[in-house]
DNA sequence: GACCCTCGACCGACAACCTGTCGGTAACAG
DNA sequence: CTGTTACCGACAGGTTGTCGGTCGAGGGTC
């Protein structure tokens, strides 16, 4: 009844079952007994591993942040690629890391998981817009789009992205057409690209 | 040691203190059982007039965010000013009226109130959008500034400001000037307005 | 090999909360 | 007198995090 194993494995298995029940039911509606109950380990151990449910939550997020980084990083040096198409690629690549992708992000703006969306979106941004920001620097060295403050457009644009398109669900196809029409027009102007001109590009990003 | 009141009026007296304990201590940090203690009801009573913890903080919000959304409304209505500034008076109107507005914006950030935040924000989106959208309109009408999609470029505005500036402490002077540069600048291109020509018109709002 | 000891991983009872329910009570209106 | 509205407080059921104690693998020592 006590199988012992070395601290890393336990974690990351802790980090398994957290992620799959959070995914699952939420954060909130997930309790820590519930995740002793999966693995079949004691509540001290838990204890040992994480300092505290949120604690379980952030490793969580890291984990999944990090991979996500560590593939938009890849995309993002390989400079054969013309740089607005790469930037395009490096979202991309992160949207298809995340195996559990879908139903995580649509938990993730279930309004009872408000803490881990919140979380979630802090780490991507401090991780993930530097790359793409670096990404859309060459591009306007390249004179293919032009601005000023492209870390401020990185910002704006995965702000307004992760808290707009999450849930691509529930809302009804035509609003999501004009959300989406709206979305593609504004970034075409915040990179004074000419209208029209990203749309192609943009668009498979939306497609499901 | 048991004062009937009107329903409404008990309903005020419990929304007023939780308001007060949210803002102070924050929302998951605060329990029903502070709530009845600061107001000196049982715990029957509380129930009796919202059906959980949850409802109180949906039901503060609500009339928080319809004040704002009134004054708002107020100065939307007022035509003879020119549509482009009575778009900043709107939005500089709300954060005025927010008495607590200081500190609550400020606990509204820290990651434990995430969940009032991300309620806040809803509401304030579906209630205040469709305001700023119609001045919005009208500033194009005057033809001071250009787009094809007002409502998502508002929608866009307030999303990344709701989460970007909020909460304005914590971050270095340089780093938050940096921040609203790159803000004013976006809306700049967002409005296809010249650069810098909005900027005397939006700094104040920042002013602290 | 036999002994001991340390230390990391683990256990589970328990304290200290928390929210929401429910049967019952008081007061007022008609 | 009766129905309804506002109120009460004990209690059930669930949660997180703590803490003293256990177990055993591995390392020294003889």
């Amino acid at each position: 009844m006590r199988i012992v194993k070395e601290a890393e494995i336990r974690k990351s298995e802790i980090l398994d079952t957290a992620e799959k029940l959070f995914v699952r039911k939420g954060y909130e509606n997930t309790s820590t007994t519930d995740i002793l109950g999966e693995i079949g380990i004691a509540r001290g151990t838990l204890y040992y591993h994480f300092k505290s449910k949120e604690d379980i939550l952030i490793a969580m997020i890291d984990r999944q942040v990090g991979q996500m980084a560590a593939k938009a990083k890849a995309v993002a040096e390989n400079r054969e690629i013309p740089a607005l198409q790469r930037l395009i690629l490096a979202v991309s690549a992160m949207k298809a890391d995340n195996g559990l992708g879908k139903e995580l992000t649509e938990q993730m703006h279930k309004p009872h998981n408000a803490l881990m969306h919140q979380k979630a979106q802090a780490a991507l941004l401090s991780e993930v817009n530097p790359i793409l920001t670096g990404i859309l620097k060459e591009a306007v060295d390249e004179g293919v789009c032009s601005t000023d403050y492209p870390d401020a457009v990185i910002d704006m644009i995965m702000v307004y992205t992760g808290h707009t398109f999450d849930d691509l669900s529930e809302i009804a196809e035509d609003e999501r057409e004009k959300k989406i029409d709206g979305f593609i027009y504004n970034t075409e102007r915040l990179l004074c690209a000419a209208e029209g001109s990203l749309r192609e590009l943009i668009l498979p990003l939306f497609a499901r």
